[in-house]
DNA sequence: CGACTATTTGAAGCACGTCAAACATTGTGG
DNA sequence: CCACAATGTTTGACGTGCTTCAAATAGTCG
């Protein structure tokens, strides 16, 4: 019934590239069915694994983007900035994301890490040489960047056409399902408020008023240190049209 | 100094996907530099091309992907819609563009064709095989396909922090680019209000009246059957930010 | 503890949406 | 080729959801 939702969520099978068996990895050191980006033992051994503080700059909007990264852990933010100061968070990358690939040797957006971060680099020389040698590499990048577009696709309609509490519902559900919940339902929102405002195409304000908003009405609960609960995930996500009262 | 602008523009490039020198196309029947998406013999000749009738659909957002269609002439719209109705136009693909490749087996959107459109139809399985017997077409597809990612991006940034004005401003611009223009500097427009406020995430009426606005400011002025002029492109463009009083 | 920053809350304004009606354009049958 | 219906576009008046501006409160780190 709901777009968002009709088709299978993209965002549960992120970080699980199944490869098709048609497509079957052949990689020497990784004989089986499933190869996924953050596991794929070529790509580890190629690049060089570097560790990022909270606040480091991965790379800059625009600048020559002569390598790519594998996010091993921790979450990397990609945002652009207009003129003005305006800001837009394009997407948050989680571990078994890439970072970035384009067709310009350009960086798409600045990527910052917004929690510590490990990640692979590699010299985009190198990848294309290793994608040419290890031709499953090219179809596992492809999988990586087609669910990219998919998130982006899903953002694009969250920003077009749901209302702000929409938007917030959206962030947290889907954001829940990345990061996996402990055993009372919890997971750490690294975002500050203005990530989330910067990535839904709000102000800060908005956001913190629709969360207090869903705490009132018992949608979520607020734990320290940023961790939150969501009781029923199910419940809240089928709900995002149902506006909170 | 903005976003929009800051990097190489895409939209200009987008039916250009000319190849790197040390990924230079090897098929049998293009020995030449530059292979373009439209222009690839091999995806002429192994697909069947079809017409397509203004309002036709290609295909239904969910429907099991088995055949991707390489846009030849006329222009296709693919959006999402919500149960409620509310609907997102992801995208207006043009000639040389591609759709739709995904992961999964099932479109991410509805395509219909908002002009008379031919495209080639090539069988998904087919391709596969295809790329595997001609490496450099798996390159052209990535190519194309992260031409799609960047545009999404922009149309991201737009909905997400722009004015309904810049918005507009921006939609006509790349439109404008997109269609090229004649020797008066005009070019069909051949998107309804409703098409454009749905892309842009607006109401036909917001964008009615900022048409107005734009050709009462000079900016724009519109001819019979659609046809529309903007005087100064850069300058239109560059002002993207100075909304018009 | 105390300075600093992030978040929350409040009050007021405005950009865009909604509802409604006039107007223009396109296509169709007489 | 002209009614004339049907559809798309423009314009107006009014409402509202989100922003803006401002200040209080909570959280963080030396």
């Amino acid at each position: 019934m709901y777009a968002l939702h009709e088709t299978r969520d993209p965002i549960e099978l992120r970080n699980v590239h199944t490869l098709k068996s048609n497509d079957e990895c052949g990689h020497a050191d990784c004989g089986k069915a499933a190869c996924t980006s953050d596991f794929c033992p070529v790509i580890h051994e190629a690049g060089k694994s570097k560790t990022f503080a909270k606040g480091d700059v991965l790379f800059w909007d625009g600048d020559e983007s002569d390598y790519l990264y594998l996010v091993v852990s921790g979450i990397v933010r990609g945002s652009k900035l207009l003129g003005d100061g305006r800001r837009q968070v394009a997407r948050f990358a989680f571990p078994g994301d890439i970072l970035e690939y384009r067709r310009q040797w350009n960086y798409p957006y600045t990527a910052e890490a917004i929690t510590p971060v490990t990640a692979i680099a590699i010299s985009r020389q190198r990848f294309e040489q290793l994608m040419s040698r290890v031709p499953c590499l090219r179809g596992l990048v492809m999988q990586v960047i087609l669910d990219e577009l998919e998130g982006t696709r899903e953002q694009l309609l969250a920003l077009g056409r749901l209302s702000a509490t929409e938007r917030v519902a959206y962030f947290l559900s889907s954001t829940a399902r990345h990061l996996g919940r402990d055993s009372e339902g919890a997971f750490d929102l690294p975002m500050s408020r203005q990530d989330i405002a910067d990535y839904l195409g709000l102000t800060i304000e908005t956001v913190s008023r629709i969360i207090s908003k869903l705490k009132r009405a018992g949608k979520i609960r607020l734990l320290p240190s940023g961790r939150i609960i969501i009781p029923d995930l199910e419940e809240f996500s089928d709900d995002l049209l149902a506006d909170v009262a």
